[in-house]
DNA sequence: CATAAAGACGACAACGTTGTCATCTCATCC
DNA sequence: GGATGAGATGACAACGTTGTCGTCTTTATG
């Protein structure tokens, strides 16, 4: 069916090598020959086969695995956005896979995507362990983390976002409007970023001497419902937070419908930027980070280990920004 | 560096061949031969080589090749999606690119994917001209379009939204509502959807004996910006419409900002449903559709053309669903 | 004009795997 | 006990390409 560089060197009565050498633009091959072998690619519209290439020249496949959890999830697509540009820049595919969380999942599109030889791999983990990798790391494979670390004994290279930094910023900035009683949902403290932000609230409260109050705290909501519920209940205690810190987009959305349908004026700072926090009845003040950068930095991080170059594990940590926009300011009632 | 089957057969003490009918869980090894190689194969971090593989197969890559315009644009993050759901059940993977729009990109991807020996294309076409992927549909590689039509002479399958009846359903409601001055915003008429939509636009209007007033109809608003200067324009005209069909999401958050400016109670219907569009201040009645859904009809069908079943072109056109929310209910002025 | 040097081209092996076929070892049966 | 056959295993080629090296042709040089 699909002719090969036989066909084509039969079809223009040259050698095999010859067309190699017409495909791969190296010297040595007359000019008119080379036209009789472009020809004759034109003609039988042959297209050189990349499966063999790599196999014969035995070394790179020029392809990288990412393992995310949810293309469509807009954080993981812009990691995914940024890993692709640097895949383009040096001439590389992203070769993805989602692995919904699942740590038998995760595993298997790893294996998968070893057996597929690729030169490295971007991952966002969500298993606990990740001891499989270690022979494949051995092997060669290169690997960067993104988003959250693997487990102490794989040395391989993190991209991380500054969780606690950034959430620090956040209550500082209530601290800074009056704000004394501040609520804090977080997610499920299996979770890093989670762990990580609560620990950026704590941090800031501390370093105010304001103690914290644990029945402020609600560590468990996963999505805008039970962010919702979360937030009416604590809006509804005795002596209710005047200011809500949100760990992330899904608990901001929730924590605002509760608070506007009790009408009151209570502040919100969430983690997580999201597109049209600006449009809303109340702009949303929110600490922003910038997933496409995360994935350029690990990609190029993840080339620089292809190449070759033999650094020491990195571990970096990029900043956030917290976004004024109306949500964040209101003083305490 | 890495093992190879001839290295595990050294040091299990059998032959290649039996290394590889352990590995493919072939019959016909005894129970303490495959378990010795099972051993060397832990033992030494064996992983097969699917390059190596797909290669002597001749056959598969068990990978299809997927070209968008933006991942970290959310319409094609959930084709993306779609389509990686199906992959995981033919178990598939995918190999994606980004093409931002740029045919000369959009053709070397597929030629790069081709190169990779892909066993399926799936591709948002931009570039006017495909005729470059004759050869490669005549040399046996699948491909199937989503979102906009490649031109006539490429026969293959199209999924399609329904993108006129969708905009024919939006200017219905408002017609029902009773507006007769219904203004259009849509994108470039270069872009398919546009024109579409704009058909779409055009047809209710007819159907229900309202001429098309061209001063009402913006074309080329390309992006928010865009959107709110056209329709405060709109607004401001001495008898202006009473409602506005934006063709996509963009052309509808700018309009919305420039109805919220003037204060009007214009009425307003989007094609392109998108997130919190029920959290705004008003809350945004839109045509909504199903992207992921269109990356998976599209990769089913795309499955059944790499098995082999031998259809006509098919050209699939999925429903839309007008969802009601608020802006597109206020009665004319 | 003889010869060296450079240039053009081809033969062959190898990458790591799997399909085909051959060989070898036993247990089984008459 | 020798033929029979099933089961286990191995040798070898091939997939399509590229690196190495050898051969042949052409051109430059004395």
């Amino acid at each position: 069916m699909r002719p090969t560089m036989r066909d084509v060197a039969r079809h223009a009565g040259v050698s095999l090598k010859t067309v190699s050498r017409v495909v791969n633009g190296e010297v040595g091959v007359r000019p008119d020959t080379a036209e009789r072998v472009n020809d004759a690619i034109a003609v039988l519209g042959f297209r050189r086969n990349d499966i063999a290439r790599a196999l014969r020249g035995g070394k790179r496949t020029r392809s990288l695995g990412l393992v995310i959890k949810d293309v469509a999830n807009p954080f993981y697509s812009q990691i995914a956005r940024g890993v692709e540009e640097v895949a383009r820049l040096h001439d590389l595919f992203v070769i993805s896979g989602c692995s919904d969380e699942d740590p038998a999942r995760e595993r298997h599109l790893i294996r998968s995507l070893c057996e597929r030889r690729v030169d490295g791999l971007l991952v966002v983990p969500s298993a606990a362990d990740h001891s499989y990798l270690i022979p494949e790391l051995n092997m060669g494979t290169a690997a960067v983390f993104m988003d959250r670390p693997p487990e102490e004994a794989i040395r391989a290279d993190v991209v991380l976002i500054d969780n606690a930094g950034g959430a620090r910023s956040a209550v500082e900035h209530l601290i800074a409007h009056g704000h004394r009683r501040i609520a804090c949902l977080a997610d499920l403290p299996g979770i890093f970023t989670a762990r990580e932000r609560r620990r950026g609230y704590d941090e800031a409260l501390r370093a105010h001497g304001i103690p914290v109050d644990e029945s402020l705290v609600r560590l468990g909501p996963h999505d805008v419902a039970g962010a919702e519920a979360a937030t009416a209940e604590l809006l509804s205690l005795g002596d209710p937070p005047t200011a809500v810190f949100t760990g992330n987009n899904r608990l901001t959305i929730g924590a605002l419908r509760a608070i506007q349908a009790t009408g009151t004026t209570t502040a919100l700072v969430g983690f997580d930027d999201f597109e049209l926090a600006d449009m809303l009845a109340t702009p949303i003040t929110v600490v922003a980070h910038y997933p496409a950068e995360m994935g350029r930095r690990a990609a190029e991080l993840l080339c620089r280990r292809m190449d070759g170059e033999d650094l020491p594990p990195q571990r970096v940590l990029l900043p956030t920004r917290l976004i004024i926009r109306g949500s964040g300011e209101s003083p305490p009632f």
